[in-house]
DNA sequence: TTGATTAGGAAACAATCATTCCCTATTATC
DNA sequence: GATAATAGGGAATGATTGTTTCCTAATCAA
């Protein structure tokens, strides 16, 4: 199933919610018309399924990304290192499955929307806590704004994956080497 | 003609490409299908024009913007404001044409991913001038690298408008007062 | 092995979509 | 003032959509 799913995930990711027709989605999840229907209720809540994993990979991998620094710093700046490579290439032309909620959905499905900003509130929070750690172990100065900054690099974030949805190229050493000044 | 298209650029923003019918269009353009066909080849025409003018409304009101700055780095600053005031409140609920065209059809769509890619490299180039023109009247050091920092503001602007879509609330103070960090 | 229950698949369905066609005013021309 | 030409409007059309229904095959229990 969670195979399955990963195929709606790629599928919604790349041509978004309207343009994902029911037969787009049996050809990606590997399923029949009829199997689809009996698994979901309707087109919005495989959708709603795949919005959910697709969030727990993201979060797993990004957590693991953030594992990988000795310090607040470093973690912090593997994150957006992550963020920028995950942005580009073969996965950045695919999109992100929250970005394209965002902008498709968000304004007339409250439900949706409701998923969107847990997520980005989500990540903004673990975006604050990495920089308070900073603070704590020495890393980052005291005079940080640690909310403001966080919400600046949410924003950062999402714009990497419309940039990168458009296949300009990014430079993940120059821009998270530009965007550390944030931390000064 | 033009005030036709405006009520299409709404439309558009609002629900992006696939969600809007010709029935949205017609209300929206105050106009009869067949009006609409006459005027235009289909719906991508619509669109095409509704982007066309939508960037050149948009290059306007930014350019105006910059004007008020008395130097580089105080016509960046209210370019960076005038961003975060678009993205908020009714105009940032409703959308970014540029965003929700990459983020719904530049995958697949390559005439729009064309319009969009040069609009995105039209504004990061308009930015980098901004930045040079600091660097020369002397109101932003030289040692900042005009080229990278203009894409990490793009990317910046573009997260803007999803965020704002998602209706989180933003700080155009605060946020630009963390932002201008990035020409330290 | 037999019977019952479930997962999976394909065709049929109603609704909605983009598009075309034709008709009616209105304007401009001679 | 009559006629040609054009802009605008709305109903009809064919294609595509999401959804349902029914049938087949597989799995498990007894």
């Amino acid at each position: 199933m969670d195979t399955a799913l990963d195929g709606a995930v790629r599928v919604f990711c790349e041509r978004g919610y309207h343009a994902t027709s029911i037969g787009d989605l049996t050809a990606a999840m590997r399923l029949a018309t009829g199997s689809v229907y009996k698994a979901f209720r309707d087109k919005h809540a495989v959708f709603l399924a795949a919005f959910e994993r697709y969030a727990a990979v993201r979060r797993e991998q990004t957590r693991s990304a953030a594992a990988r620094g000795a310090n607040g710093r470093e973690q912090l700046c593997n994150v957006l290192l992550s963020y920028v490579e995950h942005s580009q290439g073969s996965e950045g032309r695919r999109g992100c499955i929250v970005v394209g909620s965002a902008v498709e959905l968000s304004a007339l499905d409250p439900v949706i929307r409701a998923r969107v900003t847990a997520q980005l509130k989500s990540n903004e929070s673990f975006i604050a806590g990495l920089i308070r750690e900073g603070q704590a172990d020495g890393s980052i100065p005291h005079h940080v704004e640690a909310d403001d900054t966080a919400r600046l690099m949410i924003c950062l974030t999402q714009g990497l994956r419309v940039v990168g949805k458009a296949r300009l190229p990014l430079d993940g050493e120059r821009l998270v080497g530009v965007a550390m000044k944030l931390l000064a």
